[in-house]
DNA sequence: AATGCAGCCAACCGCACCGGG
DNA sequence: CCCCGGTGCGGTTGGCTGCAT
């Protein structure tokens, strides 16, 4: 028997208790939350016998993964993200978990959905799923059948536009300059409108009328009193932290912006030899590019340390979920990101876009993420 | 107003993997 | 080596909502 709605569970005729499923309620998750405070994460067959919850640990876990953790960003996906989620597709196929390893603060399960809904939408509409720049690797051949109008590759044609970005969400006319660091290569440049509003591409007839490219800016569970400014579940009460609130105004953006710093955090956890003063020399770049690269899209980055507040967990704790969040496989694919598109691409320079189109190509991922070009690996990593 | 449809999202399910006993 | 519990991942489903007809 299942046991819908509120309440306690019920006993079942087993003498178990039967799991109840479906939505959770406001007093579950705060019960949930309180227990990962109390326990941490993992272990999550316990919370059943722990707590008065009649859930069973797999749904634990997801509730907690989808909805209560720190640090989670809810909302819609940025044009940004779109554009990782797509050139991450290309590359992973359907891993959504390592997907979302790329994308602080965002779940499997939404990235999942977001490209379920794209993808049924792009089929009922005869569209390519892959801009012209991004050629999906072989086995997403035979995962999604080409589309009769649109010839497939492999390898980019040598024509192909290499610096594809993303529709605007306003007039490029509108956009916020940019200040480039002269140190960058000087190939970096603005990537102006016509490269998508390009007649021949397909994603041109997209952007104004598909509604993919539009900005929702609150998506809240029907369950939980959700705050779009902080954007979490509003847990506090139960935590008794009425301090968290500005923590977690700034942790959107602190959270999101970590995906550079985690990257680097990671690289040097996996390689103690990672060399310090590339490490410096970027960050210093960065500095000097007056916190335009990357915070243009992903916010300020402030300390991650205002995070820990959250919910109670404790710096260690925080930065071993940051941590776990991505393999080195995925670091190490990442960070050949730029190599390898500039490799496939017959030399043509890739370019990696952030909000309002500030364009990398691989020069300067390359500077960001050195590689060593005999190994083809980050220094330090083999 | 009623109906149908698409979009969105939460949550469940089954499977696979891993580590400990 | 096998079994089992815990966990993670990907596929799928069902409910809710908004919009068009």
């Amino acid at each position: 028997m299942i046991v819908y709605g509120g309440g306690a569970p019920e006993e079942g005729g087993g003498g178990g208790v039967v799991l109840k499923k479906g939505p959770w309620t406001v007093a579950e998750d705060e019960t949930l939350a309180a227990y990962v405070r109390e326990y941490g994460e993992g272990n999550w067959n316990a919370v059943q016998k722990k707590t008065w919850l009649a859930r069973c640990g797999k749904s634990c876990r997801l509730r907690w993964a989808n909805h209560l953790r720190p640090n989670l960003r809810k909302g819609s996906f940025t044009p940004e993200e779109e554009r990782l989620i797509i050139q991450l597709h290309s590359q992973l196929g359907n891993k959504w978990a390592r997907m979302a390893a790329q994308l602080p603060g965002r779940t499997d399960n939404e990235i999942k959905n977001y490209w379920n809904t794209r993808l049924k939408r792009f089929q009922r509409q005869g569209l390519p799923l892959y801009p012209p720049d991004i050629s999906p690797n072989n086995h997403q051949q035979q995962m999604y059948p080409q589309q009769p109008n649109t010839p497939f590759s492999p390898l980019p044609s040598p024509t192909t536009a290499s610096s594809f970005t993303f529709p605007l969400l306003q007039p490029p006319s509108l956009c916020p300059k940019r200040c480039y660091n002269t140190a960058f290569s000087p190939k970096a440049s603005y990537t102006s409108s016509p490269t998508f509003l390009n007649t021949h591409s397909p994603l041109s007839s997209y952007q104004s009328t598909n509604p993919v490219y539009s900005m929702k800016h609150e998506l809240s569970s029907n369950q939980i009193p959700y705050s779009a400014s902080l954007g979490v579940y509003q847990v506090s009460k139960f935590l008794g932290n009425g301090d968290c609130n500005q923590n977690l105004n700034t942790g959107l953006h602190t959270n999101t912006c970590q995906l550079l710093e985690d990257l680097m955090e990671e690289a040097e956890a996996l390689a103690d030899s990672f060399r310090a003063p590339k490490r410096r020399q970027l960050m210093a770049a960065l500095e000097d590019n007056n916190n335009n690269f990357f915070s243009g899209s992903f916010g300020h980055c402030g300390s991650s340390n205002n995070l820990f507040s959250l919910q109670g967990l404790t710096p260690k704790e925080d930065e071993s979920l940051q941590m776990n969040t991505m393999q080195d496989e995925d670091i190490t694919k990442l960070l050949d990101w730029g190599s390898e598109s500039e490799e496939i691409s017959n030399g043509q320079s890739s370019v990696i876009t952030t909000e309002n189109n500030l364009v990398l190509d691989d020069n300067q991922f390359a500077l960001l993420f050195p590689v060593d070009d005999d190994t083809n690996n980050l220094p330090g990593i083999c």
